[in-house]
DNA sequence: TTGCAGTTTCAAAAAAAAATGAAATGAGAC
DNA sequence: GTCTCATTTCATTTTTTTTTGAAACTGCAA
């Protein structure tokens, strides 16, 4: 209840207020195992949390302030967040800081998730099929039969993969 | 070439042969990048290929022998491949030891991933979600009506993501 | 320019995840 | 039932990932 009209040291910036912390927190756990579900650091989906809640744009400053995490987990976390077109960046005139606010778009947000993390994946699985069939064992008939069969059936996989990839984005409703 | 007719120390297994090899470590690459996008252990993965590629079932013996891996690490990654129906468990009469045998069907591996993995995602998801909503802030009517917004899209993700997971079980072809 | 706030980088530290292997357990051959 | 060997468990070690923060860099305001 401390500073309900006086703003701790920055003007616009409300002060601590413990149901919007109770709230935010759960945000912040749903972010993170979101996050932790894709394969992608904790941190990255707090920062995503914070700049997701947040009515207006943050600058690095105020995530940092808000989460208690260094300068270089705030600027890696934000570097990987931009890569994935999850934040946006905004300039304001004469403030040399960058802003940033989240892109609430599940379908923009799937989209380059698919681009930037599965279809990688996918190529890169592509290259081992390929080494794979410059590999087959020679051995006897029926085994290389087999190992035939089971490489076509990852050839078969991965080509799935690569057709669904671009519809899915697409498919996407919400 | 050394061991071409003579079995290491277990009658019907082929000796080491550099072409399976170089093909199987391709393939163990393989599939230990898919698991790591999955948020599984690498070595997982790697379990999962060797009893992939086999023509015949195998016993933990044989996978802690093809790999080098321990006991341990073998026994709790069977674990987890049985918890995802991703391997098969065969009794062989006579025989005290477990075989196992791969899951190869794209659409069931899939379809347990979304039921083991990404089911229980959502729901501890949706917790979140309620605890959130019972601690909307009660700040001012314009930060209120802006959180409220935002957790609803939230809500509907979550919907969304509950609605959908059945159903993409069924729409897989391959 | 120049200075400096804001940001990035990266070597080192900390934390988290995975692997190990010896001891405990347990199933089934005998 | 007993004994053996396959498997599980789990405290410890190793490896990997993530975080930290100080130094280097950048580009804008003055």
């Amino acid at each position: 209840m401390a500073e309900l009209n006086s703003p701790p040291s920055d003007l616009s910036r409300p002060g601590p207020d413990s149901t919007v912390d109770a709230f935010e927190g759960e945000a912040r756990a749903y972010f993170a195992e979101g996050a932790q579900m894709l394969g992608l650091p904790k941190s990255l989906g707090e920062i995503y949390a914070v700049v997701f809640l947040s009515p207006q744009p943050l600058c690095m400053e105020d995530i940092i302030r808000k989460l208690h995490i260094s300068l270089g987990t705030a600027s890696q976390g934000l570097r990987q967040l931009r890569r994935l077109q999850a934040v946006r960046v905004l300039s304001v005139p004469g403030d040399r800081r960058d802003y940033y606010e989240a892109e609430t778009e599940l379908r923009r947000l799937i989209g380059h998730f698919l681009a930037e993390v599965v279809a990688p994946q996918l190529q890169s699985g592509s290259s081992h099929l390929d080494a794979m069939r410059a590999r087959l064992p020679e051995a006897n008939v029926v085994a290389r039969s087999h190992y035939r069969r089971r490489l076509a059936k990852l050839e078969q996989w991965n080509r799935a993969g690569t057709r669904l990839i671009p519809r899915i984005a697409k498919w996407i409703r919400i």
